[in-house]
DNA sequence: CTTTAAATTTAGGGAACCCCTAAAATACAG
DNA sequence: CTGTATTTTAGGGGTTCCCTAAATTTAAAG
């Protein structure tokens, strides 16, 4: 289907990051702060961000901030997704508590695999909220079983 | 205290395929082998392995194969109680089979902080063997409580 | 012993990623 | 308009992993 461009970790990083300013906090998504966030140099900011334009995961404005793409958004909430499962299950069996769950979380989220994700989530009753309260986004290949039809 | 040199992801997957062979299979691990396993040329391999003999993670003997050292056994162990104690954890709550939940570890083994293995190790009641069978390692800082001392 | 085939290592590159500094361009506040 | 802060370009650098082709070495077969 679409050009299936995949994301290294390190842009992965950057594309939570960014999807959390811009959908879950409203601010624009700016090449300091990002820099900052990430203990980078900006111009290093700057071309990770070009990469990422490039795989239409966002759309750099020139001196003016990014804003994720639909594409991009997308990506961001499959990686939430699984940061936030891993939360979930770091929280409960092993008692973490949610800024811990987050750490090891991040170490993990990307390498975990859709079906390790889905079978956790299932596990745990298809959660809709993490530890620390944020949505977790919905898979459509993991449902909730319903009565009826 | 040691010369504290990392590991690249990449040369763990080396480190614990030559354990496998060297201290579970007792078979002399060969360059084409190595190969072999991992779907690289042999120079890859050579290469490689040189990395790890500098690292006095093991001895290579040219055109004798390798043999890990006994800081290059540690580290493999240290992998593999990470990797087996996951393998615990993908089979029980997600009811995965050996096969996939060893697929599954694979890609988080070496990501995976040592203290989250040990509270999973914990969470488990500090299991020995994993589901292929394996012993899995004990690690100091993870201690079966004794009643009396 | 010599020949030869298989295994291994060297030599010489290449590509992907990520990071940096210095200098140029742009934005924006005063 | 002007100066300061932000951002981007230009030009590099390092690491890691991988490859091919050409030596080298081993070991087995005559």
């Amino acid at each position: 289907m679409s050009a299936e461009l995949s994301v290294t970790e390190n842009e992965a990083k950057y594309l939570k990051l960014i999807y959390r300013g811009q959908c879950e906090e409203s601010t624009k998504v700016r090449t300091t702060a990002v820099a900052k966030s990430l203990g980078v140099r900006p111009a290093t900011v700057t071309e990770v961000i070009q990469n990422l334009s490039e795989k239409n995961l966002l759309w750099h404005k020139r001196y003016h901030g990014v804003e994720l793409t639909k594409e991009g958004i997308a990506e961001a909430r499959k990686l939430l997704r699984k940061h936030r499962i891993l939360e979930i299950l770091f929280t409960d069996i092993l008692k973490y508590n949610a800024q811990r769950a987050c750490n090891e979380a991040s170490k993990l989220d990307y390498r975990a695999s859709r079906s390790l994700i889905n079978a956790i989530c299932k596990a745990y009753g298809h959660p809709e909220i993490c530890p620390c309260k944020k949505v977790i986004f919905s898979d459509p290949k993991c449902k909730k079983k319903m009565n009826g039809r």
